[in-house]
DNA sequence: CTGAAAGCGCTAACAC
DNA sequence: GTGTTAGCGCTTTCAG
């Protein structure tokens, strides 16, 4: 490593060859160009006896492509985030591909900061996760000609790749399951935002709740709070609705916010109420009681994400692909059907 | 977007100056180079308005830096690397860094591959968390004189820098608190490596025991054993010792399989044992019981890094730089006396 | 004070 | 079949 890397020209000198013919042989355009066999061999192992390998950077601005896939979420630390950013990683590498991950806080000016440094370093495609007011940045991309795919949730309007989940019939689902375990008062804990996904999930609630003519009890938290603020609301929603008996989370830190206000404040209603979360993590399936939840498919969200960005990357983006997953429900102590109280 | 970004050659020929004049202006090379005011401000404000942006590429390829950054753990969806990484992340953009992430498995190979994706990157600098095999491949990035930092544990024999928590005596003073409230037969779980951060851990375990001189009982499990086998593994241990009254583990995804364990097997403990963990996450705080932690200070571990990183790429390597933090005992319910069982 | 020009390592059109 | 050469966009030495 101390004695600087070689390069194509080293290799081209060392060997009486031009740097040209070393540049077609180590990209496999030999036979296309009709390198001598010999030639051909001769650059090969002694490109592997010193063991070349191309300077990127070099190749990326030449080409104008870096090769670098930005994967960009809410907030890494989220397990949900993490275990897809792991899938996508995977997938990935195996194909030649780099991932920078990063997380845009939900804030659109941080979208469009980050969105601008990755510009700058020419990134080859995009996984987004947007910000509600990233409509804007998307296109940009989009009509820049560059490879962007939206999931969790998308912008009715625009005309994008993105992969989703079938969110309202899921919470509409896990709405009916907890209805036939017997509960009548269900709470819906959700934020107050006019994302897609969120907008899909109260929704299937909505509509789980009315069809059966039970009465619908939203609590939407405000958008930006921080975790206490979020706390106490809930406090307050659990407080000022004595008659539930079951709460339906909307996303996976709302449960857990939610269930540490439980355990502080109603200790009791943590093994009386029914209980669903959306998202699923190891954390609610150790949970005492076992936490019921709605699984999106990760390892299915991975695959199909990556799927469709190398075939953009392969063919350009000739059709728009538009991917709508099923989740999984997946049913936990905390949604089994509890002694009647006589409602 | 569309029409293609300016070029330093663009702005130039535009203000009918040099490509040199434009590009010590926008390095802040103008005073140096006593560039005059008129044209400084002229490329400047024309800079702006046409807001340019450096091609990061060309730029690095020229420097040989590429101000990108490797956070290397071993599973990025493990979230106390997670929320590390969001820690590094926020810091490292701050300072004009960007970060790539990546998980080695705690592999050697796979260590070496990424090792080798990056140094076609002509990455800047590299905060490892390294395999146990990694030592060489770390020694050929230190003598090629790029910047690195180890974490969570280091190679005795090489003199790096790295970040670490006392392993030994946060464990130490954990077992101490079980001993303190009543426990006395302790069973510590952990790993079967020879990494130093686990062979601490142990130590201060066995060091706290052999004090007060009650009998230590360690499982070590395979190494890499997957997650089934490993509960067998407990299951057993458990069932072999009976009389054990409390369990130390000494990872945090030990512990969660430590209780999927006791929840399905041995419900009865999950109350009656006293549990300590090693790496604190939200999800022990909100565990029924509570599980007691020992915590590694993120935010100082994340901010001492980047505060090395940023040195190290400032003045070079001069001093090398090796740091112990202390970890955070938080006792929750999971550890508090529980009534005598006439030991 | 400013400009010309070399060159980072690579690709690819073009020439022989 | 293979070589020459012109850049990609930028930094920096050297000359005026």
């Amino acid at each position: 490593m101390r004695p600087k890397r070689p390069s194509i020209k080293d290799i081209a000198s060392r060997l009486n060859v031009s740097v040209t013919t070393v540049s077609f042989v180590l990209n496999g355009k030999g036979p296309e160009m009709r390198i001598s066999e010999e030639v051909t061999q001769r650059v090969l192992s002694y490109a592997k006896e010193v063991n070349y390998s191309p300077n990127r950077l070099a190749q990326s601005l030449r080409t104008g492509k870096s090769n670098i896939i930005v994967f960009m979420v809410e907030d890494i630390s989220n397990p949900f985030f993490a275990r897809l950013a792991r899938i996508i990683e995977v997938i990935a590498y195996r194909k030649g591909y780099k991932v920078i991950f990063c997380s845009n806080e939900n804030d659109d000016r941080h979208t469009q900061e980050l969105l601008q440094v990755f510009r700058d370093q020419q990134v080859t495609g995009y996984i987004i996760i947007p910000s509600a007011g990233a409509k804007k940045q998307i296109q940009a991309l989009l009509e820049a000609g560059i490879p962007v795919i939206l999931f969790d949730r998308y912008f009715p309007g625009l005309e994008t790749n993105y992969v989703v989940i079938d969110n309202e019939n899921a919470t509409y689902r896990a709405t009916r399951h907890l209805i036939g375990n017997g509960y009548r008062d269900i709470g819906f804990v959700t934020l107050d935002t006019s994302q897609t996904q969120m907008l899909d999930r109260l929704k299937g609630y909505k509509k789980a709740v009315k069809e059966v003519r039970l009465k619908s009890r939203v609590l939407k938290l405000p958008y930006r709070a921080d975790a206490p603020e979020g706390e106490s609301c809930m406090r307050g929603f659990f407080e000022a609705h004595p008659e539930l008996d079951a709460v339906f989370f909307a996303t996976n830190y709302l449960t857990q916010q939610g269930l540490l206000v439980m355990r502080e404040h109603f200790p009791g209603k943590l093994t009386d109420w029914g209980i669903m979360t959306f998202d699923d993590t190891e954390f609610f399936r150790i949970h005492t009681p076992s936490i019921s939840a709605v699984a999106q498919p990760l390892e299915e969200i991975g695959h199909k994400l990556m799927e469709i960005m190398l075939e953009l990357l392969r063919d350009g983006k000739e059709t728009v692909h538009q991917v709508v997953l099923k989740a999984e429900l997946r049913e936990r102590d905390s949604s089994r059907p509890k002694a009647p109280r006589g409602v």
